[in-house]
DNA sequence: TGTTGACTTAAACCATGGTTTAAGTCGTAT
DNA sequence: ATACGACTTAAACCATGGTTTAAGTCAACA
C-alpha cells in the first residue's frame, strides 16, 4: 500500500494542513497511522475518508455530525442502518437548503432585472 | 402608512427579535424610525428591506456584504450600477455554491446506494 | 556536524453570527 | 397607584470552524 504525507494529502484535497490536523483532532479522521517519527501516514483509504469528510463539509454537515458518522464507520457493519438513515436525512436537509437558496435567488434576480431597467431609463433620459 | 412593532416584524419574518436588533446594530437596517418612547417602527418599506436581508442571508452573503449593499441603497440612485454588479456577482457565487452542493450530493447518494445494497446482502445471508 | 525543511504538539487566537442577560423605561389595564 | 407586558440598551456570552504561533523533533544533505 502507498502512503502519503500530510502535505501530499493537503495538496490532493486542496485543504490546508492545519485543517487536516484539526479534523483529526476532532475525531473526523480516526485510525491515522504514523511513521517512527510520529508523522501522519495517509493510506488510500484514509484519503477516501478525507474525501468523504470534504463531501459532508461541502454540504454543510456540522463537525459533530461528521464525527458521529466516522465513529459509526469505525464501529463497523453493525452501524450500516444508522449510517444509511443519517445519509438519507442529510440528503433531505441538503435538498431543502438547495431549495431555499434557489428560491432566494429569485429575489436576487428581481433586483438584477429592476436595476437593469433603471439603468436603461437613465440612459433614455440622457438621450 | 402602517407601522409595526419589532415583535410583529419578527413574527412576519420568522426571526427572533434579538436578530433584528442585531441586524440594525450592524447597519443592515438603516433609517429605522422610532416612536416617542424609542421603540422601533417598521414601515412596509422597512419590512421589504428586512426581507431583502433575509434573502441575502439565505444565500450566504456575509453581514459585511449585506451592509455594503444597504449602504448603497441608502446612498441612492448613484449606486445602482454598483448594486447591479454586486447582485450579479452574488448570483454567480450562489450558483457556484449550489453546484458544489449538488456535486457533493452525488457522493452521498453513492453511500446511500452502497448501504442499501449491503443491507440487502445481509438479509440474503440471513435467509 | 550542522543546518535546512518537513513535520510534530498544545495553546492561543480569530472571525462570524448571533443569543442572553441585566437593568431600565414606557403605556395601559386593574 | 401599581403592576404587567412590551419594549429599550450595552455588554457579556456562546458555538462553530478553523488558523496561527511557539517550541520542539527528526531525516537528509552539504
Amino acid at each position: 500500500m502507498k502512503y502519503c504525507s500530510i502535505s501530499e494529502a493537503a495538496a490532493k484535497l486542496n485543504l490546508p494542513e492545519s485543517t487536516i490536523r484539526y479534523y483529526e483532532k476532532k475525531g473526523l479522521l480516526p485510525l491515522i497511522e504514523r511513521d517512527e517519527a510520529g508523522r501522519r501516514l495517509f493510506s488510500e483509504d484514509q484519503i477516501a475518508l478525507l474525501e468523504t469528510v470534504v463531501c459532508l463539509k461541502n454540504t454543510h454537515m456540522p463537525i459533530s455530525g461528521i464525527k458521529q458518522y466516522m465513529d459509526w464507520v469505525v464501529e463497523g457493519d453493525d452501524t450500516i442502518e444508522l449510517r444509511l438513515a443519517m445519509m438519507k436525512n442529510h440528503k433531505r436537509a441538503v435538498l431543502a437548503e438547495i431549495s431555499l437558496m434557489t428560491e432566494s435567488l429569485k429575489g436576487i434576480d428581481v433586483k438584477i432585472t429592476r436595476y437593469i431597467n433603471q439603468k436603461n431609463k437613465e440612459e433614455e433620459g440622457l438621450i
